[in-house]
RNA sequence: GUGGGUGUAGCUCAAGGGUAGAGCACUGGAUUGUGGAUCCAGGGGUUGGGGGUUCGAAACCCCUCAUCCACCCCA
């Protein structure tokens, strides 16, 4: 055991991961540029009020899980849990608004939550988000979610399902609440001892209880979608419509919460059953009022964040393009080591991914080398071939070999690698 | 924050009071200059840390730390 460790619930990536995780990353920025999304990067401290303000005081992240501290000024700061009150903070900081109607931006980065490590879930976490402001059109939540399923589809992430569910709006819920509270009541005694709690400071969590008898009360419970007002209701069925349109598998599931206080109407979930209890790799949903409640004017949107540490653990490791090693220069001596020495700065010169062997080493331990970096080719330079003013290439698959004269090896390797 | 499991070689794991082991990986050799397969050899450990019981502890007891899984919650 080395002396210092890493943090509890803060992980290195490592080089053997990280393939996957550059490999997801691209195909990210390629589909959300697609799809008409522009990169934004904000900083991961801010103050501590944003995220009080936009997530919720009542809740779990900022009731026990934030990363809060008083910086140096005095001034109380936070390592941000989420992704989407930084990016509507930067969007009326920067008056975005003010320039075009409605913006389409995405993000990626670490997110910071004390909580209890366990499978699939992290203190210092990775999200790719997307962020939709300024539209409240019931299309735009049907081309969010074709963005996500479109990139879990080029990830060859199958066995998913889409849950979609409507909260309702500020004029809705709270009859919805009441209802909720109204039927829980009768059976107040025979819920567990956190439902009895959520009864009073979230009655919608009940639904989402996971204990047997919790769930055979909530299975009859008031339905959210049967307690939509009537723009909440016409707007769910116009996401469903055009789910169907485009054929998106989904599955109406009316138990489905969110944990923070801004999401309105629209809330979605992709999950898994191969992550264990933290089955979620994706979620979101609208929030139509967190622009007004951070001091802007009122502004629908809509958004995502997808859990990086879980997608990367589902992404089969043999569609990740390897890369290869295209050459690997194996000198045997310090006279053979002198001549290949420049001419592997010179193939770099050219982007070609090149590699060097240690002179002094015998040629099987660089053969061996070679193999394990997965060179296609090897170039021998030794004794012998000094004298004979050629070099050998070995071609690593075929085993076939030829000489190449030294006064011209750089262009003849050049001209073959590029 | 609560509960349970697990900490032994780089990795995966044996040994359940009496000399710390195996497989894989690594290094070297069989092949004086040719990789993957095979065979042989070698290096590597204060058994997570501390204390206790004992003639003797990797093992039993206590404390502590780490880690995993679950609750809670969520990406």
């Amino acid at each position: 055991m080395s002396k210092f460790a890493s943090l509890r619930g803060f992980k290195d990536i490592l080089p053997d991961e990280i393939e996957r995780w550059r490999w997801a990353e691209s195909i990210a920025h390629e589909t959300f540029a697609t799809f008409g999304f522009s990169q934004i990067r904000t900083p991961v401290l801010e103050t501590t009020e944003l995220f009080t303000r936009s997530i919720g005081e009542a809740t779990d992240i900022v009731e026990k899980e934030m990363y809060t501290f008083q910086d140096w000024d005095g001034k109380m700061v936070t390592l941000r849990p989420e992704g989407t009150a930084p990016v509507v903070r930067a969007y009326l900081e920067h008056h975005l608004g003010a320039q075009t109607p409605f913006w389409k931006l995405y993000y990626t980065g670490p997110m910071f939550r004390h909580e209890r490590p366990q499978a699939g879930r992290l203190r210092q976490f990775h999200q790719i988000g997307a962020e939709v402001i300024g539209e409240i059109d019931p299309r735009q939540d049907v081309e969010l979610l074709s963005l996500l399923t479109r990139f879990f589809e080029r990830m060859q992430v199958a066995d998913l399902t889409l849950e979609i569910n409507s909260l309702g709006c500020p004029v809705c819920r709270p009859d919805y609440r009441a209802a909720l509270q109204a039927y829980f009541e009768k059976y107040l005694q025979e819920l567990c001892e956190d439902c009895q709690r959520r009864f009073k400071t979230n009655p919608l969590r009940i639904l989402d209880c996971k204990k047997e008898g919790c769930k055979a009360i909530a299975r009859n419970a008031p339905s959210p979608i049967d307690h939509l007002c009537a723009e909440c209701r016409e707007h769910f069925k116009s996401v469903r419509e055009g789910l169907d349109l485009l054929a998106i598998p989904y599955q109406v599931e009316p138990h489905l919460v969110r944990g923070l206080d801004y999401y309105t109407k629209t809330a979605f979930e992709l999950t898994t059953r191969k992550l264990g209890a933290q089955n979620a790799v994706a979620a979101g949903g609208r929030y139509d009022g967190l622009v007004e409640a951070l001091g802007g004017p009122p502004t629908p949107a809509i958004g995502f964040a997808i859990g990086m540490e879980r997608l990367v653990q589902l992404i089969d490791p043999a569609q990740v393009p390897a890369s290869r090693l295209p050459l690997f220069l194996a000198p045997l001596g310090k006279a053979a080591g002198a001549v290949l020495f420049p001419i592997l700065l010179a193939l770099r010169r050219e982007n070609i991914r090149s590699e060097m062997g240690n002179a002094n080493i015998g040629l099987k331990s660089q053969m061996k080398r070679a193999d394990r970096l997965g060179a296609e080719y090897v170039l021998i330079l030794g004794e012998d071939e000094m004298t004979r003013g050629t070099a050998i290439l070995r071609n690593m698959s075929t085993k076939a070999q030829e000489e190449i004269p030294l006064s011209t090896l750089t262009e003849t390797l050049s001209a073959k690698f590029s």
